[in-house]
DNA sequence: CAGGTATATACCGCAATAAGTATATACAGT
DNA sequence: ACTGTATATACTTATTGCGGTATATACCTG
């Protein structure tokens, strides 16, 4: 699925993301911070690449990557209709994070949520 | 993918949450307004159903859906953080959109930044 | 040039899932 | 009770997509 919204269906996707909005970073970084195996970080890197989500910068052998805003966008103006419905419920979201950190699911790396 | 990401990775069923952002609908209406077989609608709805996106309320035979907000929210929190990035580029937005109804296939390789 | 590091890609096997078709369940009206 | 309507589910099939492994490509240093 080629869609924004298909490509951060992926967890992975959505941790390298999360990362490279802190700030740029090369691949072996990636690769070490979230600790998954380089293949899989080109491949998902790539998947970002095409769909727009990130760039590349050139640095010799590293290849430097950013965040593009632009699909992200798309996502939070789809979701823009929806922001009616929860401008009253402004703390049901929090009851709900925290149901959501009790089922453990997955071993995929928790991103990080603020307290 | 039974993450509030997955799920509205698929087409169909941000179609149908969008739908019913605007009102609560029966499933015979989904089916109709949206022209997808009537049992794809159920499954539909039983996914996000499950995963909280929506809920049903009973009237006689028919199943009335209406949102259920929470898990769009969590969408809206993990992408908080990329706000940042783009209150600067407030119509990067457009260019982009437009850019994806002409070229609805697209590969790798950005260059053109006008204005 | 060699050897080392950094990243990308090709290939494979497998699990998830969406679409389609058919059928089951539930209710309403007559 | 029978018929039509409304919705859910079971089952099959085809496809997509991820993880893993191995290998290729590119660049840097000595």
């Amino acid at each position: 699925m080629e869609t924004a919204f298909g490509i951060i269906g992926e967890p992975n996707r959505r941790a390298i993301l999360s990362l490279l909005a802190a700030s740029e970073r090369s691949v072996s970084e990636i690769e070490h911070t979230l600790r998954m195996p380089q293949p899989s970080v080109s491949k998902h890197l790539r998947v970002l690449r095409e769909a727009g989500f990130v760039e590349a910068r050139v640095d010799a052998q590293r290849r430097v990557y950013r965040i593009r805003p632009e699909p992200l966008m798309e996502v939070e103006a789809w979701l823009a209709p929806f922001r009616l419905l929860w401008s009253a419920h402004v703390d049901a979201l929090e009851r709900h994070l925290d149901r959501m950190d009790q089922k453990p699911s997955r071993k995929s790396t928790r991103t990080g949520r603020k307290r």
